[in-house]
DNA sequence: CCATACATGTAAAGGGTTACATGATTAA
DNA sequence: TTAATCATGTAACCCTTTACATGTATGG
């Protein structure tokens, strides 16, 4: 079985609580779910026509006065029953792919500057994340938010916010061990320089 | 620019511990790196031949008396070289992807119970992986590996053990807070079934 | 006899990103 | 004037998995 593609679904999902355009479909995802889920135009714009295509949702010209050519689509209610047909189904797992542990796990003891720099990189990156998940956090419950669905999205942002925690603290204890790495490896280029002074 | 391949470089990475063939690549990858890389047959072969033809492996005949035709790869000085430019390169970091919070995140407080399924499933399964990490990093000194790598081994296992610990505890928390949602659910049924006792 | 492990490899198909093309409006 | 935002859309290309084909040996 080939791997079902799911960005339909997410589209069919984004729709299910209100019409959006192509571009407010992207958007909405990455400040809503972007922490877990990202859409590239390149996937939205085709998706868009072959649910229409299929029925399941329907497109209104909508454009704004002196503005660019402008669409909103409305899920049918085809499209609800396909929605909620997906969302019994279990999750797919994808397969793990990190990149980052990857080339850790085949770095070398004598360079050690390299997995340093990344891990600083991802503890600013990490740090920023969380700050970021806390104060949506914070917003949901005072947002105008539908209340069926809050619960749910606060456990979306409970599991990041987990995650990240659990990055940002391996990031802290990994810079510590690199640079007592990096200060082994100073000395013992030191003592080897002792041993042979060329310069 | 587009993303450049990694397939490479990870069977060079291994290939820098010793020489393996195509079959043996997978097993050892999925074997020390299965809980952050994956590598499938479909992209190996393909891959090997390319690498032997760009000279950063040498391919040798190791058939075994009896058994199937077999090639152990070798890599060159030359690999070396592409592999440690590349360990130095910064890691790309791939677009989040996360189909279980997407599901929970479209989730309908009336559909309770396939959320609290696959949280299930994900506990059982992160508690295994939690249980297999930590088996690895207790065999890891002992084992009959490189001494300059068993640091940076460390690491990627110490990463894979505090992620799964996280999802370990949002599983519990997500699982306790999906029953209440179910029980008041329940509630709200049997409410409404004795303002309209229809059967 | 059948399933599994060993072992190499190809073909098809799908999933996804990036870059590009196009063009209006607004703010610096 | 330049950059950013709004807005739709296409094409190229890559990455990856899955399914299949082929065959030997071993253990239950």
């Amino acid at each position: 079985m080939r791997t079902a593609r799911t960005t339909p679904f997410a589209l069919l999902g984004m729709l299910s609580l209100g019409a959006l355009s192509g571009y407010d479909l992207r958007r909405e995802l990455s400040e809503t779910a972007g922490t877990f889920w990202s859409e590239s135009y390149g996937q939205i714009y085709p998706a868009l026509r072959e649910l229409s295509r299929k029925g399941l949702t329907r497109r209104h010209a909508a454009r704004r006065p002196g503005g660019p050519a402008r669409y909103l689509y409305e899920i049918t209610p085809k499209g609800r029953d396909t929605l909620r047909r997906w969302l019994a189904e279990p999750p797919r797992v994808a397969p793990p792919r990190n990149e980052l542990l990857l080339k850790l796990f085949f770095s070398d003891r004598d360079a050690v500057d390299a997995p340093a720099l990344w891990a600083r990189a991802l503890l600013a990156e990490e740090t920023e994340r969380l700050r970021h998940v806390r104060r949506m956090k914070e917003q949901l419950p005072r947002g105008p938010h539908h209340q069926r669905s809050i619960r749910f999205w606060m456990m979306t942002l409970e599991y990041v916010e987990r995650q990240s925690e659990a990055t940002v603290a391996w990031c802290q204890r990994t810079i510590s061990t690199l640079d007592l790495m990096q200060e082994a490896l100073a000395r013992r280029r030191t003592a080897a320089q002792r041993r042979s002074p060329l310069e």
